[in-house]
DNA sequence: GATGAATGAGATTTCATTCAT
DNA sequence: TATGAATGAAATCTCATTCAT
């Protein structure tokens, strides 16, 4: 039982205890989960959490910036390789829905928490800061001319929403829509709103 | 002290409740919100909350219900007297934001409990049945061929979700914009990509 | 609507009250009956009854000295026509045994509560004088040399504490007994202990 | 600090609880005892009582098993010892005595309590078995032609509460009575009208 | 006298958090 | 560091009782 060992150890229980979390309050919601329920589905004692997270809040604090930083990094997937702005935008929107869809949990839970008033203020604003790279590309987008004249917020928004729209329709729908069709038929929709022609 | 007074005097009382819940469920959540606390916003007995709900959970769901009945009536005003399709989805569409900025927490309480566990499902089906006449409209349009070929759902999706997108913009950022301009913008924006041409 | 049906009135709901309270404390006993399912079983407003009984408590210490009362009398009936000890006893035994039978409600009411917090000293002591009798019955049987030399309060006890028994036996085994043969066999066994010989 | 402080701290709760439990049951009935009381009387945190037991029903039900029990127990004590059909009994009555003065609490408790709602039927039917073995020696007993004829139940239920009847008189009149004598004489009483001759 | 809405104290139970081991 | 028994504040809901009509 080296040194190597009891870090893991550590980090895995840490990791446990996060996993654990994202699951059960998707689920359940804040109030709805229990730490000791967390505690027994991270396989570790009540006590334990309390060496991570100092109180309850801090651990959906620590979720979500750890969650919302995950969704900003697969934003940003290949995004370099393209050239265009709409190739941008489109990439962006085709990465927003397959991290949805791909990680469920974690979309519900950037869902219901978005507005919730267990987030500090503190860690949104430190999420915030994950984000200004869609907001530089977006400016861009504008300054170049390539859409029509809209507030930039608006453009922002209907597009980060508008993306959650699409991830929530296939999820609520298993099985029975095809996906890509979708992604390319929801992006025309904005998209073909948003372009300047 | 006549029998007016008497029936005022009564629905005061339960009005009082339904208001103070709608403030502080939207304010602190469900589970966040104790009912000594509605209670004392309303300013009535704990126990008298109980004799109008006989569960906390009942009253979250009366006042979605309520709430949700209210945005359907304001949605349909006015639509009778438009002919044109793109007319009638913009009469909606002003409709959906005027009750949202007008009505921020009403607004608010359906963005937080739209898919909240203490809604049931009985309640939610009931809220559906006023929501038909929407899925009418966007049906007959299709019919009529008045938009590009996207599947139902996406667009009913999408125009409602992006409607509360603007009404949260405008929420988010106070006095700052010009309501009906963004209306204005927004609209030509997400009808730019539906409609034909 | 003239005075006697006013006062018939009044009485009816008086009597209503202890009997719906009778019904109730039986089946789920006095702090499982609230005082307005006795209101309701009895068919009045929740308010009447303590316009009737003022409080809670009183109303099971008024329908104890009733009941208790009640038996009293029955244990008497034809008592004055027995000459013989013997009889004396047996007329007393069979008596309480058919009221048992007969009052099934009254008889599992005073089992309850027979040794209940809720039923004050002062009742309890008001009841006993009802009592009298029996104990001059016994007396005078034990004066006569009629039994064997035990303690007046074990006669006592175990006289009415076995024809309780019996009655719960018939009670609890509905319609497989034959009572006659019952009250038969366990006044023989009773009486055999008891008699001089 | 060892393994065996540890461990009988623990039962020390445990077992302060039923104490507790068991003086205010008998002394108030259960809806007269809050847990609150139990708590403060057995000297644990409210929270506490329910690490042990789930409910307050819980409570009761564990309780009335364990009293009963106990009580089985105590019949039985040195019965293997006695061969005539006649010291079974009388020995068996003792013994039940014994255990009912020396244990009112329990006894009281058992008084209030068998004939409750709030004991399951579960809980019901586990005691019975505890007890088949009076039902055996009387059977035996009225084989052996050593009794009068009567119905088994009759015998069993005159014994038993005729035994507890007895009790009760001890516990009554406190100091007043000669413990000896009375179970002399009580059995005297029972057992004349029972043996056959 | 009859009514029943209103009251608020009190009951059971949960759960985040602590701390001795 | 890990543990989990102990804690006690707080939550929902009940109900005896009052009182204006």
């Amino acid at each position: 039982m080296g040194c190597w060992t009891m870090e893991k150890q550590v980090h895995g229980k840490k990791e446990a205890i996060i996993g654990a979390a994202l699951k059960l309050f998707t689920e359940r919601g804040f109030y709805g989960t229990s730490t000791a329920q967390i505690s027994r589905e991270a396989g570790v004692a009540t006590g334990t959490l309390f060496n991570y997270f100092s109180t309850k809040e801090d651990l959906i604090n620590d979720l979500y910036y750890e969650v919302k930083g995950n969704l900003s990094q697969s934003l940003r997937e290949g995004l370099g390789d393209e050239s265009s702005f709409q190739a941008k935008i489109k990439r962006m929107w085709s990465n927003l829905i397959d991290w949805g869809v791909s990680n469920p949990q974690e979309f519900l839970f950037t869902e219901h928490f978005c507005s919730s008033p267990y987030i500090s203020k503190l860690t949104r604003d430190e999420v915030l800061k994950e984000y200004t790279f869609f907001r530089d590309v977006v400016r861009e987008g504008m300054e170049e001319g390539q859409m029509k004249e809209f507030p930039q917020d608006l453009i922002m928004s209907i597009l980060f929403d508008s993306g959650k729209t699409v991830v929530r329709l296939i999820l609520n729908s298993p099985g029975t829509q095809d996906k890509e069709q979708l992604i390319e038929n929801s992006f025309q929709l904005i998209w073909g709103g948003l372009a300047k022609e």
